[in-house]
DNA sequence: GCTCTTGTAACCATTCCAATTACAAGAGCG
DNA sequence: CGCTCTTGTAATTGGAATGGTTACAAGAGC
């Protein structure tokens, strides 16, 4: 099981548009860099929109950041596309006669609970700002091996 | 999205086999203190069995526990149940022709790697050993509280 | 041989997801 | 205003993963 794509989506969006400068980053063309259809990007541009991340009117190509990339992190973006809070799932119904059905969902609960933790404070760790200094980076260094 | 209940029943399964004496921990029983299916039980028991976890017969009720429960760390049972090695995906096709899709893939896979490391070192941390020790204190909690 | 059990295939229903079509509505320009 | 481009969103489809269930071959042991 894994986390859907648009976790990947909604990174590849806020990145797009950050060095789109003159609002040119309708979602036909974000959708032709990302290699999904321009429902997809709008669809997720509006779970970012809901969350806060970004600011967009209908009609009008291209969104608004609201916040600086440096305070957006990618836990913030993992919640903004991810209305499930609980990554691991217990089994709901165990047999509470059983001395392990009983206490299991308690235990696993707490394991689970942080080891989701470790996973999301990783993600808190990166900023928008990090991932787009990362990708102009490569980006660089491809241009300096010569392509 | 979430980690299928197979991680949890695995968990469950182990525990009662550690507690099972006689060999008469059935798939039926099992499945009776899980509140699932014996055939449930049967297929999650040959994952682990597969990934060395377990020795079962055909036939014969039971299994045997192949290592001290010590030396089984949620991560291995994690990892029995879960074939698909990669938490995070990322979108397959991004467009080579701009910067951004050039390279999210690259940078994607290096954050996304380290969060689920992360989540997997938290696994790694707790043994099958603590799991069930952490159930016995439960259950005597329970007791002491006057059920 | 009889009965209990495991191992496994096959099938179904549900859920989640990406993709797609369709369309209402806003924006802006002539 | 009318035209065109765009966004927002509903509805539908197809595919994959999952849990549940039935069915049955085969091993174990009395």
């Amino acid at each position: 099981m894994r986390i859907a794509n648009r976790f990947a989506i909604a990174v590849h969006i806020i990145s797009l548009l950050e060095t789109d400068e003159n609002g040119e980053a309708t979602s036909e063309w974000m959708a032709g860099s990302i290699g999904t259809n321009p429902v997809i990007v709008r669809r997720i541009s509006g779970m970012l929109r809901r969350a806060g991340l970004l600011r967009t009117r209908q009609g009008v190509a291209g969104a608004e950041i609201e916040r600086p990339l440096s305070e957006i992190t990618l836990l913030d973006v993992y919640r903004a596309v991810n209305e499930e809070g609980e990554l691991f799932s217990v089994h709901p119904r165990p047999n509470p006669l059983c001395e392990v059905g009983a206490n299991i969902q308690d235990t696993l609960e707490e394991v689970f609970g942080e080891a989701q933790e470790a996973m999301e404070n990783r993600l808190k760790g990166t900023t928008m700002l990090d991932v787009v200094q990362d990708l102009r980076v490569r980006a660089r260094e491809k241009e300096s091996a010569g392509v």
